[in-house]
DNA sequence: GTGAAAGCGCTAACAA
DNA sequence: TTGTTAGCGCTTTCAC
C-alpha cells in the first residue's frame, strides 16, 4: 500500500506538506502543492481514512439504521437521507436491523465503535438504547417512531392520518371498519390504533382490531383473525404496506372482493398501491421528507454539537383516495 | 472518552493485558482477565475500532453496493448477504448507488479508504472500475451483472430464464410477444433480450423490443412506445419488477386488460406479484441465495487471500406460472 | 510557508 | 504469563 510517506519521498517534500496540499490547506505554496498532487496521482495514492479518522477523531459517515429494507417507506427515507448527506459530503451506511433488536444493537455498537459522525435511527421498539451513543457524543436523530422526549425526532402524523383514513371509510358507507396494526412494541402501531379509535368512537361504531408483526405474514394473520370472528368487520384500516399485502392475500384466499365485500385503506403509498385492482386508497407519509429533514437536523448537530434543545418535527400525512375504499 | 489506558489503570494491570483479556487471548491469567473485564464494564469502555482497524490493518465489515434499494430483488440479496455475514461476525454496510455511476464510485472509494474486508458489488454498468479495490488487496465479488472473467461472480440464468418465459408466452397462445428490457449498459438487460430472441426465433415469430431504464418510469415509457407502434405486440416479457409496475400502469391507462388483450411475464417474484389482478407470472431469481453465496465466497477470499482461480456461480431461475400469461 | 515530531487508541513483538 | 514499547498512517501543533 502506498502511504503519505511514499508520496512525500516521491515529491521531495515533507509529509506535512503533502497532507496540507491534499487537504487544500490555505497556507501551502502552489508549486509544492502541485508537486505533491502530481506525486500522489503518479503513485495512485489513496489516503487511509482509518488513520485519518483516528487522528481527527471524527468521520464523514452517518449511519442510517432502519428496521426493514424491504419496506418501501424506509427505502424512501433512505433516499431522502442519502441525498442530503451526499450533498454535504457525507456517506451513508445503511444498516438493516430487520425488525430484530439484537441486530439493531449490533449496528448501534458498530456505529459507536466506528465513531460515525451521527446516527439516524428508526427504533425497532421503544426500548432501543441510544444512551451509549449519546454519551459518546454521537448525535442521534430518531425517525418514524418516537423514543423519548429529549432527542431530536422526525415523525409523521400517525394518529391523525389513521383517524382521517378511518373516517373516510365510514363516510364511504362501511359500517364495521376494523384496524389491522403492528405490535404494541411499535409506537406507530399504537398511534394508528388510537387514531382509528378516535374515528370509530366519534361515529359511535364498535371498535374492532387485531395486532401482529409489521410484515406481510402479520397482515395475513391479523386479517385471518378478524375475518374469522363471528361478527367480522366490513372494512380494514391497515397500518403499513407490508401488512396490506398480507391482508390482500388473505382476502383473495377467501374469495372476498375488495370494494364489494370489504373496504380497504392502508398506510404508505407503495409503488404497487395504484396498480392493484381496485387501486388502493392510502394514507401517504412524506417518507422522503422525513429522511431529508432528519439528515439536515443531524448534520446541524454534527457541526454544532453544543447542546441545543431537542427538536421534534411532525410532518403531515395525506389521504389519497382510490378505489379500494369505495363501496360499490 | 474512556480508553484502554483508563481501563488498565482502573484494573491495575497493563494495557497489553487488558487488550488480551478483551480479545480472549488464550494466554492470560483468568484472575487478571476478570479484573480487566470488570474494570472495562465499570468504566463503560468501548474499544475504538478505528484504532484497532488501523493497527490490525483489517476490519470486520463488508460493503454491499447495490444499484437500487427499492428494488425487491436487491433487498432480497441484501438479506442473504447479511445473514451469512452476521453469522460469521461481520457487519454489512449497505450502499445504495441508486443507478448512478458517480454514487457508485464514491462508495467504491469509501470502501477502499475505510479498508473494508471485502466488497460485494452489483455494478451499475459494465464499466465499473474495481481495479483500485483489487490492487488494494480488497476481495470483490460481483453479483447480478457480470463484469469481467477474472473476478468472482454470482449470477442467475438471465438468458435461459428469458427464453423460458418467452416460450411460455408463445405456448399460451400469444402470437406477438415483445421484450421490455433495461439499458444496453446493463448486461442483464441484454441477456434477457437475447433469451427472448432465442425463443421468438425458434418459433419463427417477429422480434419486437424496447429498452429503457430499469425503473418504473422506464417500464411505462417502453410499454408506451411498444403499444403505440402500428403493429403492437400482444404480450410482454419484462426484464424486472420495477419496469413491470410501469408497464402495468401504462396498460391500465390505455384500458387494456391483462389476460384478454395482453399477456405478461416479468422477471423477479416481487411481493406484490401474486396479489395483483390477474396474478403475475414471473421468472423468479434466487436472490437470497445469490446474496448468501456471494457472501460466503467473499468471506472465503477474505480469510485466504492467496490468489485462487476466480469462481463463477450461475444459479437457475424458475418460471412461476400465474394468471397474467394466460390467454382467456 | 515548511518540516520535525508528537500522538490519536490500539495490538503485537519482544523482553523479562 | 505479564509489561514495555514500537508503530499502524495520518493530521497538527510547534519551532523555524
Amino acid at each position: 500500500m502506498v502511504t503519505i510517506r511514499d508520496v512525500a519521498r516521491e515529491a521531495g517534500v515533507s509529509v506535512a506538506t503533502v497532507s496540507r496540499a491534499l487537504n487544500n490547506s490555505p497556507n501551502v505554496d502552489p508549486g509544492y502543492a502541485e508537486r505533491a498532487r502530481a506525486a500522489a496521482a503518479r503513485l495512485g495514492y489513496r489516503p487511509n481514512h482509518v488513520a485519518r479518522n483516528l487522528r481527527r477523531q471524527s468521520t464523514e459517515m452517518i449511519a442510517l439504521i432502519i428496521s426493514d429494507v424491504s419496506n418501501p417507506f424506509f427505502t424512501a427515507i433512505a433516499r431522502g437521507v442519502e441525498d442530503v448527506a451526499q450533498r454535504e459530503g457525507y456517506s451513508v451506511l445503511l444498516c438493516n436491523s430487520d425488525e430484530n433488536s439484537a441486530k439493531e444493537s449490533t449496528y448501534l455498537g458498530v456505529a459507536e465503535q466506528q465513531r460515525v459522525a451521527g446516527v439516524i435511527l428508526s427504533p425497532h421498539q421503544a426500548g432501543s438504547d441510544i444512551a451509549r451513543l449519546r454519551s459518546a457524543g454521537i448525535p442521534v436523530v430518531i425517525v418514524d417512531r418516537p423514543l423519548s422526549d429529549d432527542v431530536d425526532t422526525v415523525l409523521s402524523e400517525s394518529r391523525e392520518g389513521a383517524r382521517l383514513g378511518t373516517r373516510h371509510l365510514i363516510d364511504a358507507g362501511w359500517g364495521r371498519p376494523a384496524c389491522v396494526t403492528g405490535p404494541v412494541s411499535a409506537t406507530t402501531a399504537t398511534l394508528r390504533l388510537l387514531g382509528y379509535r378516535d374515528a370509530v368512537q366519534e361515529a359511535g361504531l364498535p371498535e374492532i382490531s387485531a395486532q401482529s408483526i409489521f410484515q406481510q405474514s402479520g397482515g395475513s394473520a391479523a386479517t385471518r383473525d378478524l375475518l374469522s370472528r363471528p361478527d367480522p368487520p366490513d372494512a380494514l384500516l391497515i397500518a403499513n404496506a407490508q401488512m396490506a399485502l398480507g391482508a390482500l392475500d388473505e382476502i383473495r384466499r377467501r374469495g372476498i372482493e375488495v370494494g364489494r365485500d370489504i373496504g380497504l385503506v392502508t398506510f404508505d403509498d407503495a409503488p404497487w398501491a395504484p396498480l392493484i385492482t381496485p387501486p388502493m386508497t392510502v394514507i401517504a407519509q412524506p417518507a422522503y421528507d422525513i429522511g431529508s429533514h432528519a439528515a439536515e437536523l443531524l448534520l446541524d448537530r454534527v457541526r454544532s454539537p453544543d447542546a441545543q434543545a431537542p427538536q421534534r418535527l411532525v410532518l403531515p400525512t395525506s389521504l389519497i383516495v382510490r378505489g379500494s375504499s369505495r363501496r360499490s
